[in-house]
Parts: structure tokens; C-alpha cells; sequence
DNA sequence: CTAAAAAATGAAAAGATTTCAATTTTTCAC
DNA sequence: GTGAAAAATTGAAATCTTTTCATTTTTTAG
């Protein structure tokens, strides 16, 4: 017995006719008269007798029917549930997020999303972008900004460039507005701990800038103050900068080298409702890149 | 989504790999994985993430989860009820008597099928032989007790011969040691209204016995007591008679006329457990007919 | 008694589920 | 890193269920 069988003896239980509720269900008469007859010889006793005043329910059918509208009734909450869930009045999207989009970006994200979607629920997880990655690969968040270098095999959606700033102490001034890349190359590096900024290290990887750090960090605040002190040079993303009270010199890098941040999604061809929504809303409140 | 996609995703939900999963249902691990990605494209939503250690529900499996396990549990009671009806610790069985057989078998059916099934109800539905028919066609009972000729088209397995017996008072005797229907010709009888014996009713036809009767009265008792006090005569089943403490005279009729007693079911092949045993019992403790 | 309506029936069609065989992905040990 | 083993996925074919269609039977109302 399915859940249709169960529908189509309740149907009929409840109106008292094949024939209505074949039209109440859209199937034919005779689906009604296979449903209830298979029914019957499953269950080893006749559940409708069909007789003059149509059919109604015999002894045992009477004694089913509860059982059967209780299991309805949990697949309607079910369903209900279901349509909730497509519909946005119910739902969940758990965002990884980095240092500086959760300070720049995600406010505003979030509070234009709850006005729009209110009964969906956000839940925000900050972490480097290797953790981001790996929340994303787990299931742990579903949706995650991380920047394009950095997200290896999980899709991504480019959404802006962020530029790379050279932080100097005040005492320090570049020879022009920009600093070439040879200009850095005998300075001491305050850099972050790991590759909790994997763009730069990427950057100077690139560069072959063999980087002579004494001074590992894990945030960009105590890298800024360091650099501050005079303990070095750093280089920081743009958005970054935002966030820091900071009393150093920034000037833009040659070529002008920048971080792509994206949002990336484990499947984008199969996001829960929410999620796609949010994916959405994201897209358009923050794609600059064609 | 039937019930057993549900059950499949549980199942996979406990377990976390669809390989066991599918030992468990009895399926390849192909269907399970087709049954959950057409889960998935029905619901528009992703339930579980494919990811080391194993399978994990996410976000929305695991808010889907408790509502899949309500629809499983009310399914699960059901199908106990089912097996409770089955198994005869549940059910009920109706019966409809005449009241020569409520009062003569039905004590003992009764008792000794409540021993053998005590979770088996029995309601017991006294009336006429029309009227536990009607109640037959009805579905007000399961079983009904009839006498053969009294059945119509209602199946009826006959289990017994009563014996058809005149009474009479005691002031009048017969010729012989049997009533001849000749004898009955010119006396007065006292007969049940309607035909709350058709079998006597029939008896008397078959015989051309146009009876001449000033008393109709309902029940048996009353009958035989207008006979004792010398109103007339009657027939009566001898089953009946056993009912009755009577001061008159009883004499067999020639040719030893008799109702057949039998039960009666309108699906023989469609009883509910606790009815069909109830048949088979009543058959196996009265049937003396081949 | 007949006509109309309702239900039942059996065979064919449509639809769904399951398996099979092959492939891809993941995991684990070396 | 490589390769073997395990797990999951995929698409096509096979199987099984459900539905419809056409017909028959049963029931009801005039």
C-alpha cells in the first residue's frame, strides 16, 4: 500500500463513491475500483461495503481510517514543510565567510535579504579561506565567499576584483604612486600565519619574492600594527584595509595585482531554495565582473 | 515520494552509506542511489551530501528528517494494526442470531471462542430471520445465522437439521406417534406475526395448509403459552422449545419436516480474520451435514 | 421492466522502480 | 603519488505497478 492508495481509500471512504472520488482525485472509476480491490486483498479483509446508499466504510475500515488520515496528515505536514522550504517562508543558509567580507559586506547582505525573506534564517561561519573551502566540501556551509585563486575544484562565481595594497610604515614612502614589485623585494615582510591570505602568497610566488618575515600573524589588525611599528612591510587586500584604524602608508602595487572574490557553491545546478535565492541576491548586489 | 522513498531515506539518513542501506531494504545500491536523486529533483532540494566518512544529511535532509519519521511512524501503527487484525490479538466479529440459537448456541460459541481469542470482541444482533439478513446485506454484521430456505441469495453454509414439531395442549393427543399433516387440517393455529418463521411459513404452504389463526403473536414463549392455555396449535423448531417451560404435548411431524440451520457470510471469500475464524470455529463446533 | 448510473473486470498501455553492466569517484595502503 | 579496493553514480534494459480503455455486471430509479 502506498501513500495514493491510502489517499484514494479515504477519498472514497469519505464521499462514499467511486465514481467522485475518481473525480476528486483525477483518476478513472476503474483506478478507484483496482486501488481499493488491491488494497483489500493486501490487507486480508474488505475495508467498504458496496451497497445501496453507496459505500461506506465496513467494520474494519472503520477501525483503519484513523490509522490512515494519521499517516496522511504527517505527509501533509510533510508537503507543507516541502512547500515552505521552496516558497522561502522556511529555510536555512549558512555562509562562509572571510574576515573582510564578513566586516564589509555581509552586514548589508544580510539585512537586505531578511527584509525580503524573512522567515529564512542566516547562519554565518567566519573563517581563512582554507576553512571556508573545507566547510563548503562538508556540507557545513552552503554557500561561501572565497576568493577565485583559492577555491581549487568548487565552482565559483566571480564577483569583484579587490586590489593589492602595499602597507608601509609612515616612515617609509615609495619612489612613485606606485610601488614596483622591486621595491619590496629587501624589506622585511609582516605576513600571516599559513595561508591565511593565500592571494598574496600567491602573489609573491609569483613574483619570486622570496619573503623574509620574522613575524607570522593570524589577523590583519596585528599585521596593519606591526607594520605600523615598523616591524615591516605587508601587503593587504583593499577590503581589508577597510576595517583597520590605521596610521601607515598605502600605496597601490605595479600592474596593479588583485584578489577576485567570488561565492562559491558545492553544486551549483542544486542549491536548496533558499540557498539559490540568497546565490542570487548575492550576484546582484555585488557583481561588478562581466 | 512514495513511503518507500521515505523509508529509503531514513534509512540512509541512520546508516550513512547507501551500500548498507541497500542490504538492509533488500535493494542494489542503484536503486537507492536513483531513489534519493529523484527524491532530491522532486523536492528541488539536496538531502544528504556525498563526502568522506561516509554519507551526512544536510542542512534541509536534516530539517526533512523528523517529518519523514513522523509519516514512517504512523505508517509503522498502521501496519501493527494490520498485523494485531491478522493475528487475531484485535478485530471484532458481529453477529446476527435468531433467538433459538442465541439462547441455545450461542453461550457456548461465545465462551470458547474468547478463551481460544481473547482479544476478539463479539457483538451479538438478535432478530428476525429478515432481519439479521438485512443486517447481512448491510454490513451491520459479518456473520448471521439463517435458516437455509431463509437466506435468499445470502451464502449460507448449512450446518444442522431442527426437526419441525406441532405442539399441542395437553388435552389433545394424536393418532399415532407422529402428527399427520391432515390432522393439523381443521384445527386452529396460533402463529407468529409475519414471518418471523419463514420456515414454519413455508412448511405450511408447501402443504397447502391454508392455517386459520386468530393470534399472531411475536415471540415463542407467548406462542406456546396460547397454546398450553388451549387457543390452538403451533409448529415450532425444537431448538426452540428448549427455551420454553411448557406444559404441552409434542409430537414430530410425518416426514419429519426440518429448518435447516446455517451461517451465513456475504463474501465467503473476503472475511476479515477475526470473522473468518469465528466462521470456521462456529463451523467446526456445529456442522453435522455433509 | 427498462434505462441510466455505478462499479467491476481483464487486457493493454503507460509509468515507475529496479537491476545490470559499466563508469566515475573516493579512500586507503604502500 | 600510484594503484587497488570500495562506494557511488549513470544510462539502458527489464520488471513490476498503476492506469486506462473497452466491456460487462450490478444497482437504482422511473
Amino acid at each position: 500500500m502506498t501513500l495514493l492508495t491510502y489517499q484514494v481509500f479515504k477519498t472514497v471512504a469519505d464521499i462514499g463513491s467511486f465514481r467522485k472520488a475518481a473525480d476528486i482525485l483525477g483518476l478513472t472509476p476503474s483506478a478507484i475500483s483496482h486501488a481499493i480491490s488491491s488494497m483489500e486483498s493486501e490487507l486480508g479483509f474488505s475495508v467498504l461495503t458496496r451497497s445501496k446508499n453507496g459505500v461506506t466504510l465496513t467494520n474494519y475500515g472503520e477501525h483503519l481510517l484513523p490509522y490512515v488520515n494519521a499517516v496522511l496528515n504527517s505527509d501533509e505536514s510533510l508537503q507543507q514543510f516541502i512547500a515552505d522550504t521552496n516558497g522561502l517562508k522556511a529555510g536555512k543558509v549558512k555562509i562562509g565567510v572571510f574576515s573582510s567580507v564578513c566586516t564589509n559586506w555581509l552586514p548589508q547582505i544580510m539585512s537586505s535579504f531578511e527584509e525580503k525573506y524573512p522567515g529564512v534564517k542566516i547562519e554565518v561561519y567566519q573563517g581563512s579561506y582554507d576553512e571556508v573551502a573545507f566547510w563548503l566540501k562538508n556540507g557545513v556551509v552552503d554557500l561561501g565567499f572565497l576568493s577565485v585563486s583559492s577555491a581549487g575544484d568548487i565552482p565559483i562565481e566571480p564577483l569583484c576584483k579587490d586590489p593589492l595594497l602595499c602597507v608601509l610604515p609612515k616612515s617609509m614612502k615609495p619612489n612613485g604612486e606606485y610601488i614596483e614589485i622591486e621595491e619590496m623585494r629587501n624589506h622585511s615582510f609582516v605576513t600571516q600565519r599559513e595561508c591565511t591570505d593565500a592571494d598574496i602568497q600567491n602573489f609573491l610566488k609569483e613574483n619570486k619574492l622570496t619573503v623574509q618575515s620574522n613575524y607570522h600573524v593570524v589577523d590583519d589588525l596585528s599585521t596593519v600594527k606591526l607594520v605600523e611599528k615598523g616591524f615591516g612591510i605587508c601587503l593587504m587586500p583593499k577590503l581589508c584595509m577597510n576595517d583597520i584604524p590605521y596610521d601607515v602608508n598605502i600605496y597601490p602595487l605595479r600592474g596593479n595585482p588583485c584578489r577576485i572574490i567570488g561565492i562559491a557553491v558545492m553544486n551549483r545546478d542544486f542549491m536548496a531554495p533558499a540557498v539559490r535565492t540568497m546565490y542570487n541576491h548575492i550576484i546582484q548586489n555585488y557583481k561588478e565582473l562581466t
